[in-house]
DNA sequence: TCCTGATCTTTACAGTGTCAAGAAAGGCTC
DNA sequence: GAGCCTTTCTTGACACTGTAAAGATCAGGA
């Protein structure tokens, strides 16, 4: 009992390996098309083995988008924390957010999938990076809001449409409705206040 | 050979019934799950029947999609058509975009899934309705311009940010990610140029 | 040493997409 | 009308999937 079980035994940290395995499974085809026994095959291991590390296909999933989601907001955060003007961060933060969706496009929308993690059920893990993103978002546009003398009164509100722009963007750049270049048009023609 | 083959026969129309039926069950869960077997039980039908309609199962929610983006588009031109100010018609088609995804998310994902629809081959029957979705968007964006007297050389770029806008809220909105409640003092923040 | 419990494998079952072969039924020629 | 052909649909089969139950394997404690 002295170490986790999860980093011990036959396989050593089976769980972690399964986890790195479908995530970059997810880099090449969809999440959709993600098999259980794909991912116990590029693991190595028999395809029944991951279910005593999770319940079902959607929890390892869901453990993969936990994942990915860590990813994407670390994205976010080390862009934004290369700027020190309030309008500099802000657009950097777009640009972090619709990059990462056009480089990992099926990670994004693993992220975002409402069937593999309910909106409203999310993971502790997952819970807390929500809320460090939200938090991220909403600081930038308080600072920018501030720098400019504006109104804070309506930070939330715009902090929401910001997120609307981006994230449009981000999909439709990910799901090749819109070329990655048109973006920074685009955001120029908007993101500026 | 005087009536087309497809509304004749045994059941009349069955790819017909076929489409009617996967639209009817993705209103009820996810394309994802939508499973050909449950499409013909749902026609009264054989299991393989769908092939002599259809090439395969994404062939069947490709054209599922096909009607879809018809009702999306027949949404959207409707509520601009109710409008005369520039503005006015602009907010009419953010909301019907939006409201499109909160009231039929399955669908709204099903039309813009590359997957099924990979967005460099479209339908000939799709790729129509996307050229007149996008002159209604461009339409509305270019009125709004002249008559604030703006200069319409930005107006490709302004088009796809308002896109990028409307279709994150609406994703967001389609996926649980954000309220619908939300979606109207964001816009209020931000589409009104 | 043997036991206990966690970890993994084997086996099995229902459901899926897809294909091939056969039955049924409309429309043709005679 | 009879006979045939083509299109439509059904039946049966295969490989694959997710999932559960039962057995094997192995580490650590008695």
């Amino acid at each position: 009992m002295s170490r986790s079980p999860s980093t011990s035994y036959h396989h050593g940290d089976l769980r972690g390996a399964l986890v790195d395995a479908a995530v970059a499974l997810v880099e090449e085809h969809s999440p959709a098309r993600l098999s259980l026994r794909e991912v116990a095959r590029a693991a190595g291991v028999s395809h029944a083995a991951p279910y005593h590390h999770f319940s079902d296909r959607g929890d390892l999933l869901k453990a993969a988008g936990d994942r990915c989601m860590g990813d994407f907001l670390a994205a976010q955060e080390s862009a934004v924390a290369a700027h020190d003007d309030p309008d500099a961060r802000l657009v950097a933060l777009g640009e972090a957010y619709v990059g990462y969706a056009a480089a990992h496009p099926h990670a994004f929308a693993l992220v975002f999938d409402p069937e593999l993690c309910p909106p409203g059920d999310p993971s502790p893990e997952r819970a807390v990076l929500i809320t460090r993103n939200e938090e991220l978002l909403a600081a930038c546009v308080v600072d920018l809001l501030v720098a400019r003398g504006r109104d804070v009164g309506h930070a939330p509100a715009l902090a929401n449409a910001l997120w609307g722009t981006v994230h449009g963007l981000a999909a439709l750049v990910g799901d090749g409705h819109l070329p990655l270049d048109a973006v920074g048009p685009a955001l120029e023609a908007r993101l500026t206040l």
